[in-house]
DNA sequence: ACCTGAACACCGTTCAAGT
DNA sequence: ACCTGAACACCGTTCAAGT
């Protein structure tokens, strides 16, 4: 890459990460080019589609997780590992509002710039989950895709405003539900 | 209201019942108004921001779902009420893609049109939770708030086509936990 | 009273023209 | 190679002018 459009490009991402941290994942691209001084076609050579922006700005926090995921396959119990991994994804996602959302659709759909990071997630959370069931500390009715779709809905929980608040809350519920063991079809009283 | 007035009215609504259904709740206000054969003013004097539209939209299965919840305090038990009455929110807002995030940004926005009506659905369902608390039937450290986010998070899985299929076994699994008695802070093994 | 549609200020996306 | 910005086809929203 040649050394203007590398400065360009960075300087764009620079530009991107404050303004979708502020605005959503659906702030204006025109914004982006415009505020970093730069041509719209420059944007949309270096990112020629708004997942591939949304990627480059995820992808740290990707990295992170991955290598993370790797070395709660060895601490702590499978669990524990489980629970303080999905802790962090649905953090990751609430960094950029409304980036949840891509980031399920990319599952399905291989075009997506975010396609390969997403599958790379929901592959990782599907082995801590999978050796969490192996050891019993985790409901056996739950698959990967069950997983990331939990993930998603406390994401999306965390990006509401007027949910916000009681997001980490809800994770605790939730946390616990996929710790248990699934519940008999109908709720037993309290044993008398 | 004149005649011609409360034609073009229910056209419009008509109309907008169609599009909003097919390309959800973001779907073009001048389309709307382009497909009911109306100028764009005659569209904003009946519904003058998005929400109202909305409104009138989901007035009908708000209001059965009003009725619905004064019947279940009376018939089943307190828990199955709870969770019967959930599922048909979860229904009603899936309804129109998208609409879950106008309903939950309406319970802090009083100048939302869909502010009276989510705060009466907010209301309806806190009556039916403290109901099945009451009777020891679901976990006591949740409150009407927790209980709305939950409907929204599980509203949002159904409404991405990517997470849908699953939409139905993730409402079972939180149904459970609402259900549940509080986990301990750590789970504990099976006993041995 | 009610309706119309032009006008304004925005978008996303593409692509010919420049360096 | 890379950059620019005009051009196109859309938005949401307002409001003067019509009936």
């Amino acid at each position: 890459m040649r050394a203007d459009a590398q400065k360009n490009y960075d300087h764009l991402l620079t530009v991107a990460r404050g303004l979708v941290k502020e605005q959503g994942a659906d702030a204006s691209l025109r914004d982006v080019a415009r505020s970093a001084g730069v041509g719209l076609g420059t944007l949309y050579r270096h990112f020629p589609t708004r997942e591939a922006l949304l990627e480059a700005l995820l992808r740290q926090g990707f990295d992170e997780l991955a290598a993370k995921a790797g070395d709660l396959a060895t601490a702590s119990t499978p669990g524990e590992a489980l629970v303080a991994w999905l802790r962090d994804l649905v953090a990751c996602a609430n960094d950029y509002r409304g980036a949840i959302a891509s980031m399920v659709a990319a599952i399905e759909d291989e075009g997506s710039a975010l396609h390969t990071s997403c599958v790379t997630m929901k592959a990782a959370g599907t082995r801590l989950l999978v050796r969490a069931q192996a050891e019993g500390e985790a409901r056996s009715d739950l698959d990967g895709a069950d997983l990331f779709a939990l993930v998603g809905a406390l994401a999306w929980v965390g990006d509401q405003p007027a949910l916000a608040p009681r997001a980490d809350h809800l994770f605790d519920i939730i946390a616990s539900a996929i710790l248990a063991a699934p519940a008999p079809k109908r709720p037993s009283r309290a044993r008398r």
